[in-house]
RNA sequence: GGGCGCGUAGCUCAGCUGGUUAGAGCACCUCCCUUACAAGGAGGGGGUCGUAGGUUCGAAUCCUACCGCGCCCACCA
């Protein structure tokens, strides 16, 4: 048998059994139609991502569900991948080329293309194998990329379905424009920030008359592509103006004062500028009043000709120009401060603007009936459960998702255009969608078609992930002669999509429930016709010691491969699960991975102990004893073992995963090794004994292996002596017919008994060395019976020298320290050089006395309360009888002794 | 403007469908380097569970209001 070094290092042991796993092939997920599949796909990192806080916990979570369910009989795959990111991962290749003094127009689309796909060979792994620093149990021979060839064609499939249906359409909208990626984003990518800005009034001459119409904004340079203004058609204030006309300032343009039930006439002065062009409200009095759009931004925020002498200027400087070129001509009436809620992009933080542009839409509201119902009805849950409001409130409110992006790198638009049948006013006309370039229109024959130049928001293609990742739609063709074999690998996709989905559990942030989660839902029905998967777990952000979100702008993140580096992967998990309630924010500081980096220890030590005791009995042959033919001490943690194990198995069912790593560290630290060892000491030539410290360890090892993969492999390898790896074998089984509770109450009171005693030692100051008499009056036979019986046990986990037995009717105490215990006065006897303070022991007595009576009336009072009795369930008002009965006699107990004192 | 979460020991937090004398880790105090483990062992101090009401035989737990802190959503300029 091998031993397990004196100390424990992480670096030994941690990366060797990870290879080790996926040697064996451990991680890979095949079709088996003897087991259940269990399936979860990773949320797919950035190409560009690093491991953060957030990852490891997200990846812990997958990664534990996995083995775990692995070990329970399923047959799992977790299909891991990344993200092509298409924005991110632009600005970084174009922070990169400008490093050299090179923009994306400079090297043109197909060149920088090249360099992203460059970027990507080199740095866009470095995020998978960091996942595999941290043990993860992914399924590497099947790691997707969102750009991948086959992963494009479902996206392709997928535009061209849907616009098919009518569901993606072209036009002109007020979308999300973000100056400085020159993009248009989605709604849920341009987050609001509350921010401090200010309110404008500004005067609009009335034409032909001497009247100011006093407007208030907080955009003041937008005013240059104002086309009218609005009023309440109810406000009496402005009921004469209504269809008059106003000079726009600065522009001098004449524009109509329009009535619209959009205003509210108690913000600012009651009448609103319109600028239909660059608000989203305005946009739609623009379409009721039909106004005219006049757009005076450029794409990158500076303002174009429309602004007449403020052209050139970017859209901040034009907000100055403008308010100083008013404030001279008088007509800035005052400014007052305004806090109001600023979309960013949530890629660069740049304040985006409300941008009237041509874009592709998806139509919402009819894939969102299916995915909305199958939650309603539970079809899907959300753990915690409360973010199923969140997700319907959304889902109620759907609205169009804007899908086309200015950028390069992305699924580009597989959109032709004719410029021969182009038709302003239907967006289908001139329009060829198609997988591959058209060699004509279909319409006019013309054959210089172009093709649309933007590509596809990046969630377009991650919304596919539960299935694409599998190879749907399987039409891939291969290359001449080839076909053959190619079809009888999409063959088996197929068969895979159908074996695995859908898939058991989604784990996840509550950031990209919209984003994410609710689009994901929304393709698994319409495309595959089923749910993507069962679960949807929601764990919190990580957040450093403050509060704040761990980022590595605000420079406040734990890197987790510097915290690998420093107190192992295993320490990383244990600590990070520990202290991840249930969809709880996890607020982190360094110091807390210390908690899990004691436990390795603790394993390892304890199992080092175990291991150097097998001598002479080869342990994992032997059957472990029947329950009547053990010790009380064997018998006790096997007992504490399956209700241990029964504990677990119910978290793990919740997702209580913190839970369930208290549990076993319960369970291994306090019972195990600060009992059970240290009694197993006591009977170390045991046969029996030695078998059962091998069966406890054995399973508790398979118990912490989704927590602690690798230090539980190495230690239950050598243990074992089996070279395979835990997530091989089983999960434990429960074994009821150790489970007695006739035998934990039995221990629990030489436990209660040796703990008074070494109380009794350390307030009377005797060294641990030292050892003590002691005079023992058990309350009754029974009592007497199991600690005569378990003598040894007392002598030894207290240090008592002489342990004498006496009738309590003989109790009558000198002055010697005396305590209770379960079922027991405890009398120390003093040696001649010790001394002992009688005064000091009867007030302390007091105070315990004073104590036990407040409990004691409280109950008094309960059990003499009529209704209580009546109506407390008859199992309760038992337990407090007896617990009143427990309280008195303690009292009894302490009484006497108080008055042997005198 | 809606919605959500959190206020429990000095610190960080558990505490599920209400039911023993409210727990853990860290920190603190005392003693101990006892041959698995000082990243350890034995013992200890420390909480009127944010505040005020209510429901109940019984509330940290359920309800209401309020006070702090944080988050999300929303087209009021």
């Amino acid at each position: 048998m091998e031993e397990l070094a004196k100390k424990y290092n992480f670096k030994d042991i941690e990366e060797k059994q990870y290879l080790h796993c996926e040697k064996n092939d451990l991680f890979h997920g095949k079709i088996n139609s003897t087991k259940k599949p269990f399936s979860i796909v990773i949320p797919p990192p950035n190409v560009t991502g690093i491991l953060h806080m957030g990852h490891a916990l997200n990846n812990t979570v997958q990664d534990i569900l996995i083995r775990y369910k692995k070990m329970a009989g399923f047959e799992t795959l977790w299909m891991p991948g990344t993200d092509h990111a298409g924005i991110a991962t632009q600005n970084v290749v174009e922070r990169k080329l400008a490093k050299e003094k090179l923009t994306r127009d400079d090297v043109g689309r197909e060149k920088f293309l090249e360099h992203v796909w460059d970027w990507k060979q080199e740095y866009g792994s470095t995020i998978i194998k960091q996942l595999r620093s941290l043990a993860c149990a992914c399924d590497w021979q099947r790691t997707r990329f969102t750009m991948d060839e086959g992963y494009s064609d479902a996206v392709l499939e997928v535009f061209i379905r849907l616009y098919d249906k009518g569901l993606i359409y072209r036009g002109n909208r007020i979308i999300n424009w973000c100056p400085r990626c020159q993009t248009a984003l989605s709604d849920e990518e341009a987050p609001h920030q509350d921010m401090d800005g200010h309110l404008y009034h500004i005067k609009y001459p009335i034409k032909d008359s001497a009247e100011f119409l006093v407007v208030a904004t907080t955009r003041p340079e937008t005013m240059l592509g104002d086309t009218a203004v609005a009023v309440h058609p109810n406000d009496k204030r402005y009921k004469d103006l209504i269809g008059k006309i106003v000079i726009l300032p600065l522009i001098q343009r004449e524009i109509k004062i329009i009535a619209d039930d959009f205003v509210d006439p108690a913000f600012g002065t009651g009448a609103v500028k319109v600028t239909p062009a660059h608000d989203p409200n305005d946009y739609g009095m623009g379409k009721r009043h039909n106004l005219e759009f006049i757009n005076i931004l450029h794409p990158d925020g500076v303002c174009n000709a429309n602004a007449g002498k403020y052209n050139g200027l970017d859209r901040f400087a034009a907000r100055k120009a403008v308010i100083e070129d008013l404030k001279q001509q008088g007509l800035l009436v005052k400014i007052d401060s305004h806090a109001h809620a600023v979309g960013h992009c949530y890629r660069c933080d740049t304040v985006i603007e409300p941008y009237y542009s041509k874009q592709w839409f998806v139509s919402m509201k009819p894939l969102a009936i299916p995915a909305t119902e199958a939650v309603r009805t539970g079809e899907i849950k959300f753990h915690p459960e409360r973010w199923t409001k969140v997700y319907l409130n959304w889902m109620d409110n759907i609205q169009d998702w804007c899908i086309s992006r200015q950028i390069w790198w992305g699924h580009r638009i597989p959109v032709y255009y004719c410029a021969a049948c182009q038709d302003e006013d239907d967006y289908k006309k001139g329009v060829i969608v198609s997988r591959i370039k058209p060699d004509k229109c279909r319409h006019c024959g013309a054959t210089d078609l172009v093709q649309d130049p933007d590509v596809l928001d990046t969630w377009f293609s991650s919304w596919l992930w539960p299935f694409a990742t599998f190879g749907w739609p399987f039409n891939q063709k291969a290359e001449d002669g080839k076909q053959k074999i190619e079809d009888e690998k999409q063959k088996i996709a197929k068969q895979e999509l159908d074996y695995f989905y859908p898939t058991d559990v989604l784990v996840t942030a509550p950031e990209i429930i919209f984003f994410w989660v609710a689009r994901m839902i929304m393709a698994g029905f319409e495309f595959i016709g089923d749910i993507p998967f069962k679960d949807v777990y929601l764990h919190g952000t990580v957040r450093d010691d403050t509060g704040k979100k761990m980022s590595k702008s605000l420079g406040n993140s734990i890197d987790p491969l510097e915290i690998i580096a420093e107190y192992g992967t295993d320490a990383l998990r244990f600590s990070l699960i520990s202290i991840t309630s249930m969809g709880q924010d996890v607020y982190l500081s360094k110091e807390k991975f210390e908690f899990g980096r004691n436990f390795c220890n603790k394993i390892w030590n304890a199992s080092r102990f175990i291991l150097m005791n097998f001598d002479g009995v080869d342990v994992s042959k032997e059957k472990l004893p029947l329950k009547n033919d053990l010790n009380l001490a064997d018998a006790w943690i096997l007992s504490r073992f399956n209700l241990t194990l029964k504990k677990l198995n119910q978290s793990l069912s919740k997702y209580r995963l913190n839970e369930a790593v208290n549990i076993i560290y319960e369970f291994f630290w306090h019972q195990l090794c600060d009992w059970y060892i240290e009694l197993s000491k006591l009977n170390i030539e045991n046969k029996d004994t030695k078998i059962v410290l091998y069966n406890v360890l054995e399973m508790s090892l398979r118990l912490m292996h989704p927590f602690m993969p690798l230090i539980s492999d190495e230690i239950w390898q050598k243990v074992t002596g089996n070279d395979t790896a835990i997530m091989s074998q089983p999960w434990p089984e429960i074994n009821e017919d150790y489970i007695d509770l006739d035998i934990e109450k039995e221990m629990q009171l030489v436990m209660d008994n040796c703990v008074s005693i070494r109380n009794l030692r350390s307030e009377n100051n005797i060294k641990p060395k030292d050892k003590v008499d002691i005079e023992l009056y058990p309350e009754d036979k029974s009592v007497l019976n199991i600690l005569e019986k378990n003598l040894n046990y007392l002598l030894n986990m207290s240090k008592v020298e002489n342990l004498h037995f006496a009738d309590k009717s003989s109790f009558k105490v000198s002055v010697n320290p005396s305590s209770t215990a379960a079922g027991c006065v405890i009398v120390m006897k003093l040696k001649l050089d010790e001394t002992f303070d009688p005064e000091k022991e009867t007030q302390k007595i007091e105070a315990q006395i004073k104590e036990l009576n407040q409990h004691i009336i409280r109950k008094d009072k309960l059990l003499s309360n009529e209704n209580y009795v009546k109506k407390a369930p008859v199992a309760i008002v038992e337990k407090e009888k007896q617990s009143l009965l427990e309280l008195k006699q303690e009292i009894d107990k302490l009484e006497k002794i108080k008055s042997a004192l005198k």
